[in-house]
DNA sequence: GGCGTTATTGAACGAACGTCAATAAGATGT
DNA sequence: ACATCTTATTGACGTTCGTTCAATAACGCC
């Protein structure tokens, strides 16, 4: 359709640069991480294959670049109210959380196996986003009322969070099989649960 | 040093199979599943790359065998011993995976990673092995004595299992932490805490 | 409207995937 | 020991994809 509508187009480069990485983002939602290849993307923004290594150097660092945005993404729209008890804020967290699936539904899976799937950068990039949302807790708890910081709850906390992931992308893909408050009940009570058994 | 051998060496098609399929989950204990190429295979094996297509037919179904048959190796050798209460078969299922992970430490996390960041077939196969282990619990409890089977605890036990697999992973990573009873305990007793839960 | 900066291109190379007709290793029979 | 047949195995070829780089042409500036 529109065929070569002009010659080319240039933009500045930060708008070139979150134009890419928006696309990769949105390509990511019905693609694996390999399937989104420099060629597609290319195409799909109607540039040169030449032009994404010049923003972005190669595909892992393009892949990096796209699974970081994504992840910020997440960290920032999770981002409990400032105020408030500890398991209130972890319960309003865990809240965005769940919507957050439940609206990027394809596009967080995608990112999530990317991250479990890819190098030590990805998974990186993954892990602290998952510690952003998790230190939270400690952080905000100073006095140790509700989690004593110590490796032993780091290493339990860091599984909770394994589970909550889980457990909220199989609610997700089968709602039927309990209400969303049962859902955040369990994901809230399983922590001082789990804490308390260590 | 062993230059050419000899021109060539004829297997029987069986032998040749696990041969390949041997290799392949050795190699990929020091490498992530798509740095697992047809061409380093092929020079491992000391066999030309056709011979892989004439086996497995793609590169994605070599992988796939290559994962079915690790997954294959971990259920079988954490299978519980034939009696005893469901309690004590779970943990004794739960202390033989504690054991898998450390012995093939660097083995397993490739599987992890490649099941999680690959295809469908490959996730597939992944659930499946977590699936074949966690049922024990149902199938062996008929009077539901430990856990009703429905939709919730299915799912509730499938999330369990990602946090078991977390804490595990984190534990081999860094003993330190806790005491192997202590970690078992903490397994085992999630399980129950989680399920009263919901 | 010309000029310079630099965003952008396209051609070219290597590496890896996949195909297939040709080849030869080993079994079988004499 | 030799010929023959089956089929495991090869190697050459085409294609896709990642990556590099010198050449090109938009856009901002005067």
């Amino acid at each position: 359709m529109s065929r070569h509508t002009s010659t080319r187009t240039r933009l500045r480069p930060d708008q070139r640069r979150v134009q890419l990485l928006d696309l990769g983002v949105g390509l990511l939602a019905t693609r694996s991480l390999d399937e989104l290849t420099i060629d597609l993307l290319a195409e799909e923004a109607g540039i040169s294959r030449g032009l994404l290594y010049h923003y972005f150097g190669n595909k892992h660092a393009f892949h990096e670049a796209v699974v970081r945005r994504a992840v910020d993404d997440l960290v920032e729209q999770t981002a409990p109210p400032a105020g408030g008890e500890p398991l209130d804020r972890l319960l309003a967290s865990m809240s965005a959380y769940v919507d957050y699936v439940v609206a990027n539904h394809e596009g967080y899976t995608s990112i999530l196996k990317a991250a479990q799937g890819g190098n030590e950068a990805l998974r990186g990039l993954y892990d602290e986003a998952l510690a952003s949302l998790t230190d939270r807790i400690f952080t905000e708890d100073a006095q140790g009322e509700l989690i004593a910081d110590t490796p032993a709850t780091r290493m339990v906390v860091r599984a909770w969070a394994a589970m909550v992931e889980q457990l909220v992308l199989g609610w997700v893909e089968d709602p039927a099989t309990m209400t969303r408050d049962q859902l955040l009940a369990t994901v809230t009570g399983s922590l001082p649960a789990l804490v308390s058994l260590s």
